[in-house]
DNA sequence: GTCTATAGGCTGATAGAC
DNA sequence: GTCTATCAGCCTATAGAC
């Protein structure tokens, strides 16, 4: 596959416009413009504007997969994976903003029918990690089991996400900034949040001796 | 202010198109048609596409705060309270799946520039009243005082806005269609994971002692 | 209040020279 | 691979009859 430089120049105009103002408001124009590159090449490298739509929606989302698996394929006690996993996300989105972006366009313009491969192969790999890690916790009895564990993943992911989205209501709701040390604090605010709820009510001393009632 | 029954169907037909498709693959012929009305109606009851958006965010906006805040005001224990909002959350966006859509895509497209005024009122009111339930249950020592209750907050709201938008890509997750027994059953589980994280560490027993390291 | 007709601009996409 | 020129269609918005 022959890496161009103006195709990939196209390509990250187009993540940057997409994610900013979605696909109906994004012109081929502003994409050949942004990209310094004319117009009519865009059509010489991608058959129509929704072909290089999904051509930058499968690049991006291919790129999630692998740095938020890492953490979850490691050795250590479930609850450090837990909290290795919410960092990778919240640095991978911090460093590419346009990912959740783009992810929650496709969600609610086409129900991710555009990125169904994708969605399935992270069914596989890093949700299905991460229930497993869970699973784990809870075999070991340092996490409830009264609590589904796709629904904890879900918890989990959903409060990273919302708040990259959220951030411009965030910033009304606060009424302040959400500086870099603001994101990292919720970002600590997730994995505290998350554990605590999935050790909730399990007794933590290294030696558990079962607590009498009064 | 008179209330047109044309001018209502308008509002309907652009909340419906507006929050499926977004404001840019929304055209004014097609909230005509879907109104059963002529297309010049639209100027006649609004000066243009845009204000027609404003109007119909609005309109919704405004009927979410009244909805959430009841269950903040009772003088029932704080735990009781956070469960009654989440609730009240949920069944909100059951009865209105177009608000959540709305919502997040003026997030998205405008940067909640069109809601500044709704999102201060949100913040004055259920948001803020979801914060002081926090925060009373921190000071009565039912729940831990080491989580920012903004914080928690926003873990919150997070979870069951998340879930409503990313429906579609949930069904891929766990490989089933998300029915409402489905959604009633993840509502269920945000309370339960939201009140075990608020409340984890904390002894649960009516009369609370101190307990004793071994 | 509701309709017809239409202006004027922009959009995605193509043909064809170099 | 890159460019110019251009088209056909759709879009928002308005003018004006009824």
């Amino acid at each position: 596959m022959p890496e161009s430089p103006s195709r990939e120049q196209i390509l990250e105009a187009a993540q940057r416009l997409f994610a900013a103002q979605g696909f109906s408001a994004t012109t081929i124009k502003q994409i050949g413009r942004a990209a310094r590159v004319n117009t009519a090449l865009l059509y010489y490298y991608f058959d129509d504007k929704e072909r290089l739509y999904r051509a930058v929606l499968q690049r991006l989302m291919s790129g999630l997969v692998s740095r938020t698996l890492v953490p979850l394929e490691s050795d250590a006690p479930p609850a450090v994976r837990m909290r290795g996993f919410i960092e990778a996300q919240v640095h991978t989105f911090m460093a590419n903003p346009e990912l959740p972006r783009l992810f929650m366009r496709e969600m609610l313009d086409h129900g991710v029918a555009h990125a169904v491969d994708q969605i399935q192969h992270l069914a596989a790999t890093s949700f299905k990690g991460l229930c497993d890690t869970i699973r784990e916790g809870q075999r070991q009895g340092t996490f409830r089991t009264d609590i589904q564990p796709e629904f904890a993943a879900i918890s989990s992911v959903a409060q990273v996400v919302y708040f990259f989205l959220a951030r411009p209501a965030v910033r009304v709701l606060l009424g302040k900034e959400i500086s870099t040390a603001t994101v990292e604090a919720f970002a600590r605010h997730v994995a505290d949040f998350t554990l605590a709820a999935l050790t909730s009510g399990i007794d933590v001393a290294p030696k558990p001796r079962p607590r009498r009632r009064s």
